[in-house]
DNA sequence: ATATTTACTGCAACTAAGTTGCGTTAAACG
DNA sequence: CGTTTAACGCAACTTAGTTGCAGTAAATAT
């Protein structure tokens, strides 16, 4: 189930993702916010945040767990999915509009995919 | 560095590896293989063998890791970059050949693409 | 404005994958 | 067979994420 209340916590945790566009690690935001408020809070109101098409969720390089904006998603259809992009760098993920087009693999229905693309971002570049 | 000295315990893990040509999973193999030898052994040859070549790794869908045969890789060069795919009902994992074209990211450069399809597979299609 | 209801929160304890340090064992080799 | 040291087992640790429960505060009713 989703969000219910507009609490002090999740006020907090929406401002956080309305301030920038690129993807939050959950780990990051224990470590920012840990003043504020429990890192089992948070774990719960992304996960809430999920349900309800506000955010998506997926695993960075080490399996850790990250979060960004959706745009267009309700809690009855999450349809953003899209490849990934993190910067061996700076560590900063962003989403990828791009589109990667996935052959038909035989003997096998594929219905999720899952891409995380690694490399240099514009900021590191120079 | 790699394997120095051929012990029992390698060659038991280079068995699971040539008995099955699927991918297997680090905690598989230490439920497996519990009686045989210790899980900080597993997890350090394994190491090493793909330190070698002969294995390589990835993140399955909860971020745990998994190995599998390389084919034609050495310890200067792991050229054995390829999608993975997940069977959602029975959790197998295989390396599949396909190759997926990653188009050009504008203002960033890629340099390892990690993809892993879920979905059904051939044996619980029917 | 106050009372009631219950979703949400904080805390402490837990789970589980993977790692580290160290004393002991057993490959490799002369 | 004896020496060397890579590899092993064990216990303790690290860390991301989860769970149970008692207390708090939103939302709604009175
Ligand atoms: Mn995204
Ligand atoms: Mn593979
Ligand atoms: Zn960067
Ligand atoms: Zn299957």
């Amino acid at each position: 189930m989703g969000i219910l209340r507009k609490t002090k916590s999740v006020k907090i945790l929406l401002d956080e993702f309305e301030e920038q566009s690129t993807a939050i690690s959950a780990i990051t935001l224990i470590e920012r916010l840990h003043l504020k408020m429990n890192k089992t809070t948070i774990y719960r109101i992304l996960d809430k945040l999920e349900d309800d098409g506000f955010l998506h969720s997926f695993l960075g390089k080490n399996g850790h767990k990250w979060y960004a904006k959706c745009s267009g998603c309700s809690s009855e259809e999450h349809h953003d999915i899209h490849p990934h992009f993190q910067c061996l760098d700076c560590g900063k993920v962003d989403c990828l509009p791009t589109d990667i087009l996935i052959p038909d693999i035989p003997n096998r229905k594929v219905h999720v995919s899952q891409i995380l693309l690694q490399g240099t971002c514009e900021a590191c570049f120079n």
